[in-house]
This record gives C-alpha cells, sequence and structure tokens, in this order.
DNA sequence: CTTCGTCTGTGCGTTGACGCACTTACCGGA
DNA sequence: TCCGGTAAGTGCGTCAACGCACAGACGAAG
C-alpha cells in the first residue's frame, strides 16, 4: 500500500544512508514507509520476525519482561540502526520485546530480502555487522550502568540516548513508562526528573517532556553515555 | 612454538566442532593451543586484537572498567564460544577487557586469519554470528538481572553460567576476586556465598570453591539463567 | 612452629531505592 | 462547568546493599 521509497527518504535512516547505490537501489522497491504509534509492538518475546524495520523519527526501546511482569530495557534503536539484528544474525528470534518508545515513522522490509541482501555479502553486510557491534557496547553499557550507577545518572543516560534519536527536543512520555523501560520506580523517576526540571535542564508537564539544556543533562550523566557514543560515531562514521 | 592442532583437540571447542570438516581443515595449521594462568589480560580495553581465543578449559570473562576503577562483568565465555568477535564484526576494538577468570587451555588465532575464514562465509561465518546473538542475550540478561535481581540470585547465575564452562566442579576464585566481576561489594558475596554453603550447594576454602549441588543452585537462581542456556542450546545446538 | 600475608567473617551506621498510601494538579469530555 | 481519569508530587516505613573497621582463620615460607 506504501509507495516505494525514494533515495532522499532512505537517506533518513544512517544505516541506508551508508550502503552503495547499487545495493540501495535493490532494496528501495522493497522498503516501506510507515508511521508507528506510541506503544506498537514491533516484536513480541520469541516471535518469528516477519520484517525488519530501519526507524527515520521513531525510536523503538528493546525490553525483556519478567515473568512476574516487570522489565529493563536493554538497548534503544532509532534513524542510527535497525529492529530486527536476529534475522540476518541467524536466529530469527530473540527473547526480547521491541516496542515504540517514540512515535515516528519507520521503513520496513521483509525478513526474507534482508537475509537475501545480506548474505551477498558487501557493503551492506559489513555495515550491518558493525551495527550489531555498536548495540553491543550499548547493551553492555546498560548492564554496567544498572549495576553501578544512581537513578539520577541513568535517567541523564536515558534522555540523552533518546535526544540523540529524536527529530526535534520534546519527547511525549509519562514518567511512569520512562520508570517501566529503565525498570525503576515511578517515584524515583519523578523524584529525579524533578531535579533535572529545578536544575532547568528538561521542562515537563503530564507526558509532554522539553530538553532545554543538553550540556546540562551531559554534567548529570556518567561515563556510561559517552562511551557508547564514541563507539557509534567510530563504527557507524 | 606449540604444535599445530588436531581435530580431536580442536573438538573440545564448540565452535570448532560444529564446523565443516573443509573449514576446520583449513583452521587446523593456524591454531594454536596454549595455557592460560588466572589473571591474564587477553584483550584491554580500546586495544587491537591481535588473536581470536577458542577456549576449551579455560573460561574468560568480559569486564568494563570504570574511570574510577570500580569493574562490572558484562559477558563470559567457556569452550561455547570465541573471544574476539569484533576482529570479524567489523570494528576491530571493544571498550572491555578480557581476561582469565578460570585458568586453562585455549586455542589461538591470528586475527587476519579469522577474517580471512569468515569473510569465505559458509558455515564458520553463520556459526560465528550465531554465536554472537547468543552473547548478546547473555549480555542482555546480565543488564536485566544487574537491575532487577538481588546479589544472591547473582550469585547463583555466575556460578551455574561459570560451572557450565568448566570442565571440572572446581572453581579457583576468591571472593574478593567474584565481586569485582559482580561489580559489588566483597563483603555481600561472604554473605551469599556462607548462605550457599550452609544450604549444601557449595563448598570453599580461600580461594578454591567446589559445587556439591547443581540442582540446589538452580533452585536460587533467576530467571535470567535459563533464559540465557535456552539461547545459547536453540542457537549453538 | 612461628610469622606474615591473604582470605573470610562480622558488626554497625548510612544510604539509595522500594512499596504503599494518599494528595494535588491537569486535561478533556459530558 | 463540573467531573472523572490520569499524571505527578509527597510522606513514611522497610530493606538490600554500601563503606568502613576490625577480628578470626588459614596456609605457605622461613
Amino acid at each position: 500500500m506504501a509507495a516505494t521509497a525514494t533515495k532522499e527518504e532512505a537517506g533518513q535512516n544512517y544505516l541506508l544512508a551508508g550502503i552503495g547505490d547499487d545495493e540501495l537501489a535493490r532494496l528501495l522497491p522493497n522498503l516501506q514507509l510507515l508511521s508507528l504509534p506510541l506503544g506498537q509492538v514491533l516484536y513480541e518475546s520469541g516471535e518469528k520476525m516477519d520484517y525488519v524495520y530501519f526507524p527515520t523519527t521513531a525510536i523503538i526501546s528493546l525490553l525483556y519482561i519478567m515473568e512476574n511482569g516487570s522489565s529493563a530495557e536493554i538497548g534503544v534503536v532509532g534513524n542510527d540502526g535497525l529492529v530486527g539484528i536476529a534475522i540476518f544474525m541467524g536466529g530469527d528470534t530473540t527473547p526480547n520485546r521491541a516496542v515504540v518508545q517514540s512515535a515516528g515513522k519507520t521503513f520496513k522490509m521483509k525478513a526474507e530480502m534482508m537475509k537475501d541482501e545480506f548474505t551477498r555479502g558487501g557493503r551492506f553486510h559489513n555495515l550491518c555487522l558493525r551495527y550489531t557491534q555498536a548495540l553491543i557496547t550499548q547493551i553492555s553499557q546498560t548492564a554496567v550502568c544498572n549495576r553501578l550507577h544512581s537513578v539520577d545518572q541513568q535517567l541523564c543516560r536515558w534522555l540523552l540516548l533518546s535526544h540523540d534519536r529524536l527529530p526535534s527536543d520534546r519527547l511525549i512520555m509519562t514518567q511512569d513508562l520512562i520508570a517501566n523501560m529503565l525498570g525503576v520506580r515511578r517515584e524515583g523517576i519523578t523524584h529525579a526528573a524533578k531535579r533535572l526540571q529545578n536544575a532547568g535542564y528538561i521542562s515537563y508537564v503530564r507526558g509532554d517532556m522539553t530538553i532545554l539544556d543538553r550540556k546540562g543533562l551531559e554534567t548529570g550523566v556518567c561515563e556510561c553515555y559517552q562511551v557508547v557514543r564514541a563507539e557509534y560515531d567510530r563504527l557507524l562514521a
């Protein structure tokens, strides 16, 4: 139903922007642009993945859901990457849920098409692997941060990671949802967010948050953020 | 200096055991078997990796070291996998340290040889990627576990992960080292270990730990262990 | 057999986060 | 304009883990 993508549209996703013209030409007719509403689930844990997603303005959160219903975020994907690495890594599924954290647009492509293009090798193949390594660094640093740092620091990290992938400074997200992502209490986010607002770094009303002072946030974040950022820059330059 | 490996020796590492005869024949002359003492560092954070390692009886821990010197483990590799995925993922380095957690033997192979064989595609290529996905699951679950579970649960998980990769039931490791791996206090490990010893699941004296009752440990562990285990089984069967 | 270094055990005050209960504030719809 | 639902703020008791200090306990070396 969606029209096939143009080269310019596809370029909004860094991964698609980074591959060769011949490869992109093969992919374009198979890329569909669509809008994702907040909260939509792209993959459920263990579920067969029919599509791979290349977000442009949407942000996708990768979560693990415990048996008792509590959850924790393991990574976040925006226009810097793709959702569905298991498709080309060979596992087909993962024990995680992929859910839309910030509404926006994304391309999607059939899993089979993805596999075929990946198998051809070449630039696309290498770029996907380098992206996967960057994602591994992000997940690793999430593990470290969860272990060693305070909720305040982690909220800063989370806001900066989101902001990096956001087309504007506005983030539509309640404190309750942020708490679920980070795997902490809602009240913990209330306190941390209040401190950030008092410091003038952010402002928010009922699920509508605006980042006012990025530099300020960076003063409150742990080194984890910069480590991940540097790896993305290095691997996907 | 080390003699070239035989097919039987190589088979002690599941990854090498899982590839085709023709591929293995190419690799064997380039595999060197060596012994790793406890504490040896295979890679330093950000350091160029000259070799990839395929452990047989050794266990390698992947750590992130904070600027202030504290550390946290993000994953563990034994005869189920390889150390140095960044070599074929295309990044060449990672921001992590790889250190010998349990002394033992490993094969090593030149990074260039690894890249060449990986680039040929085929079974080895696919197996490496599937292993990488399994490792991602392990790292992800470490993140979740760090967030949501107690030191007691995490120690059980850590012991089981180690035991799975150990040729015996003995683990030479002080509580202080375990604490550094898990990123918690030494006293926290003392308490947790004492509980496990009182329950009859383990016994230890001064850095010499024996696993007496695996089933017992499994009753104390969170679901994280089983999730990781199931993914390894599924992906590397 | 003693000594020294290391590993393990324990106590105690502190703290960051939790769980729960409840209030206040805001927004949209009737 | 009122009302109901949802988001955010607050207080309080509890608890797991921390930091620190120090006391055994074990083992290898002399």
